[in-house]
DNA sequence: GCCAACGTTGGC
DNA sequence: GCCAACGTTGGC
């Protein structure tokens, strides 16, 4: 199976306050109708705790977050959840749920508000980078765990001390143009000879891994690495110019500050 | 649908 | 704590 998410209603036997504690998406469309407080996670400025600290002294800020956008039936409940599903819910918000692997869990806990993330659609026609979401909601427990129905069940956890957390996502947009894996993969070996970027992208170094930081990568050349400690350049500034390289396909157009560093 | 890679489990 | 068996991920 893959990456995690997945969509379902949430705590539909929880009291209604504990409810607001629970995943934001409506389950009202999926299933039989029921009142309930939809919970709206509350957003915090954009610029503030944009850095997240690990203990490890290694501090992330961009993420990548795979999804099946195609479906799937797994214990009889179809899996699918793409971006345009997310994209379609009330408030284009969802939370992360189904996510069992520790070091996936660890990095969702790293997250802060605000943080972006890609959406990447996996286990499918066409994997890649289909768009941009936001951190919405910082981990919390994922409730999943817990019921016996879902398929990601998890029996080894006890509510007293639950194992698996989740964050709140809202869409933000689409990518300029999907960014398929091949093409990543196709940066990925030419950096990881050349330098740049994409040299370890852990979408590569990691390739099961379903949350995962982004980084500027580590590069064999002096000089690029030199551009990048010293100007303050995003990582989503990288993958921008990856969008606007697929857009002008063959130009030799753009004069970002990468150009030199990119190919 | 195949299967390589890799994470998890559990016997010892 | 080793490691073989097993399960899952996800590209192809």
């Amino acid at each position: 199976m893959a990456p995690k998410r997945r969509t379902r209603g949430a705590a539909n036997t929880k009291k209604e306050s504990e409810a607001l504690e629970a995943c934001p998406e409506g389950d009202a469309a999926r299933e039989e109708p029921r009142k309930r407080k939809r919970a709206v996670p509350t957003e915090k400025p954009q610029d503030q705790n944009l850095k997240s600290v690990r203990s490890s002294g290694t501090t992330y800020s961009h993420w990548l977050m795979k999804s099946e956008p195609e479906s799937r039936i797994e214990n009889g409940v179809d899996v699918k959840f793409g971006i345009e599903d997310l994209k379609a819910l009330p408030n284009q918000t969802s939370c992360w749920d189904g996510v069992r692997n520790y070091q996936a869990r660890n990095f969702m806990r790293d997250m802060k508000v605000g943080q972006q993330a890609f959406f990447y659609h996996s286990n499918c026609k066409e994997p890649g980078i289909a768009g941009i979401i936001k951190i919405v909601k910082e981990a919390y427990v994922d409730h999943t765990q817990f019921d016996k129905k879902d398929v990601h069940y998890d029996p080894s956890s006890k509510p007293d001390n639950p194992k698996w957390s989740m964050v709140d996502v809202k869409f933000e947009r689409m990518t300029k143009r999907f960014i398929p894996l091949a093409e990543l993969k196709k940066y990925h070996l030419q950096h990881k000879s050349k330098g740049g970027p994409l040299s370890n992208m852990a979408l590569f170094t990691r390739a099961r891994l379903s949350v995962q930081p982004l980084t500027t990568g580590r590069t064999t050349k002096p000089k690029y690495h030199a551009v990048l400690t010293s100007v303050p350049v995003s990582v989503f500034m990288i993958y921008e110019e990856l969008e606007k390289r697929m857009l002008v396909l063959g130009s030799s157009g753009s004069s970002s500050l990468l150009r030199n560093h990119w190919y």
